[in-house]
DNA sequence: GTAATACCTGAACCTAACTTTAGGTCAAGC
DNA sequence: GCTTGACCTAAAGTTAGGTTCAGGTATTAC
């Protein structure tokens, strides 16, 4: 059992998230003692939950519907199911776009390392768009296809 | 040479975010034609770097930096790879943490094809914390850890 | 000559997800 | 007995990153 503050330190969010949580309902079996919100495991597995569907892309108000549907027991199995599964679709499309930002990035670590080694940016210039060096040319290729 | 709207569609991005991209000052050296813009490779792939560095998770205050850095010339060489090397260490986290919240998304969907065949969660609570499906004590783990 | 389409501007508006504020309770320590 | 710290509430405020609106120009299609 823990309070609040506690909380707040385990997944270093603000108390006022974890209250604003609360308020829309992501905690729907939780007690009070004395008006004051004690957390248990179940509060923290949800909190993880609530991190990992929201970390895949939703959006609160459908974070809430899962919750409804949690209260609707084993009748939304299926719903659930189906949830988890369109999340880690739309988490691997997201993980491949972002591999994609990776070659990016390192191209253009690259690209200003050289210039900077250069002076200038006209040898790269040069070799822009299809006669850099290999491995560069394959995360130019990845980067802007 | 490029028309906004064919810029916008060649992106997906709406029309509206571009004239906005535009007042933010993203593109410097871009024309106008009689007051109409028009866009060219140079500014398509700033709009490339533009997306890179916001997915990376820079905001768009600092983006507008590194565009007054560009203008600066050779002597911002310095500060641009800085930049993109750190940008490349916060997307590195960012998939680290990704690919935990991937492992929280597989066992949640196996845990509701579970749920789903037996009808209630009462094996699978039998089996946590410790004696899940080797494969699957793994997801757990990771997502737990 | 008028209708549709593609472009333009500045300013007002929007939305999600919190965060802050103002005011209050309660227990512990000195 | 008073101050400090941790908790509480409802309601108002904030912020980024666009988007929409009202009103206008220019070109092409019929």
């Amino acid at each position: 059992m823990y309070s609040i503050g506690q909380v707040s330190k385990m997944f270093n969010l603000p108390i006022s998230t974890l209250r604003y949580y609360d308020k829309e309902g992501f905690f729907p079996y939780m007690e009070r003692k004395g008006g004051i919100r004690v957390f248990t495991d179940k509060e923290i597995e949800s909190i993880r939950v609530i991190e990992c569907l929201k970390e895949s892309g939703l959006e609160i108000k459908d974070i809430k519907l899962f919750f409804k549907w949690v209260g609707e027991g084993s009748s939304s199995y299926g719903k659930r199911k189906e949830l988890f599964e369109n999340r880690k679709k739309a988490l691997e499309e997201e993980l491949r776009k972002l591999s994609r930002i990776h070659a990016m990035l390192e191209f253009k670590c690259w690209y200003y390392e050289t210039a900077v080694k250069d002076g200038n940016e006209d040898r790269i210039n040069k070799m822009l768009p299809n006669s850099l060096p290999d491995d560069i040319q394959k995360l130019y290729d990845e980067a802007h296809k």
